[in-house]
DNA sequence: CGCAGGATCCGCT
DNA sequence: GCGGATCCTGCGA
C-alpha cells in the first residue's frame, strides 16, 4: 500500500477542531522494515495556557514542551514510564498545544505490528492505547520535532467515520478543575477506543 | 545532585 | 480493581 501526506495547511485549524478531523484519517510509519498505518480512532486536545493537565500548562516552555511552541503539523514524543506517547502540535506558533493520539484501528503492515508487539498479542491489543499504538507503529523519542506531512512519519487522508462522541481525558485525575474539561474525542463503537 | 511525579501497560487477585 | 515496573523530566538545594 502506498499513501500521500496530507499538506501542512491540513493542520493550520484549531486544536479542538483538528483533534476531530483527525479522526478516520490514516497515522504513518515507515522504517527499513517497512510501512504500517493505522486509522485514527481517539485523540485528546491539550490546550496549554489554560489546560492544567497539559504539559505546556501556564506556557510553561522547557526542552521538552519547546516544539508545541513551533508551528503546528510537526511531532511531540516524551517517554511516560516505559513507553513512547504522541501528539501532533496545533495552535498558534508561540502557544503550547497538541492533539495526543490515544488509540488506532490497525490498517496495513500488521504482521510487523505483531513482530513488534509480542507473538501472544490479540489483535486488539495492537493499537488500542497512546503507548501501544507507538510500539504497532515503531514511533520512537527520536521522532520528536519531525514534520508529519512529510515521510517518514505522517497523515495520510483516511476514511470516512460514523458519529464521533465526546468526553473527559483519561490518566489525568491530578489536574484540578481540567480533569472534567471534555477533551477526549472518538469513534463511536469502534473496537480499538481505549476505554 | 537528588528526588518526586507522571497524558501507561501488564499481570495478578 | 490494584500495584509494581521503570525511566525521563523538571525543579529545588
Amino acid at each position: 500500500m502506498e499513501f500521500k501526506p496530507l499538506s501542512d495547511s491540513f493542520f493550520q485549524q484549531p486544536t479542538i477542531t483538528l483533534a476531530r478531523a483527525l479522526l478516520g484519517k490514516l497515522l504513518v510509519k515507515e522504517t527499513e522494515l517497512g510501512t504500517v498505518s493505522g486509522w485514527i480512532v481517539e485523540t485528546e486536545a491539550y490546550i496549554g495556557p489554560e489546560d492544567r493537565a497539559a504539559h505546556g500548562f501556564e506556557n510553561r516552555r522547557t526542552k521538552r514542551t519547546e516544539v508545541m511552541f513551533g508551528p503546528p503539523g510537526y511531532a511531540y514524543t516524551y517517554v511516560m514510564h516505559t513507553h513512547c506517547l504522541i501528539n501532533v502540535v496545533s495552535g498558534e506558533i508561540g502557544s503550547p498545544e497538541a492533539v495526543l493520539i490515544r488509540a488506532l484501528e490497525p490498517c496495513g503492515g500488521i504482521d510487523l505490528m505483531y513482530q513488534r508487539r509480542g507473538k501472544g498479542k490479540k489483535e486488539l491489543e495492537l493499537t488500542n492505547g497512546p503507548g501501544k499504538l507507538t510500539k504497532s507503529l515503531g514511533i520512537v523519542k527520536e521522532d520528536y520535532g519531525r514534520a508529519m506531512f512529510e515521510y517518514p512519519l505522517f497523515i495520510a487522508e483516511g476514511k470516512e467515520i460514523g458519529s464521533i462522541l465526546v468526553g473527559p481525558r483519561i490518566g489525568i485525575h491530578n489536574s484540578g478543575e481540567a480533569v472534567h474539561y471534555p477533551w477526549r474525542f472518538w469513534v463511536q463503537d469502534n473496537r480499538f477506543v481505549s476505554k
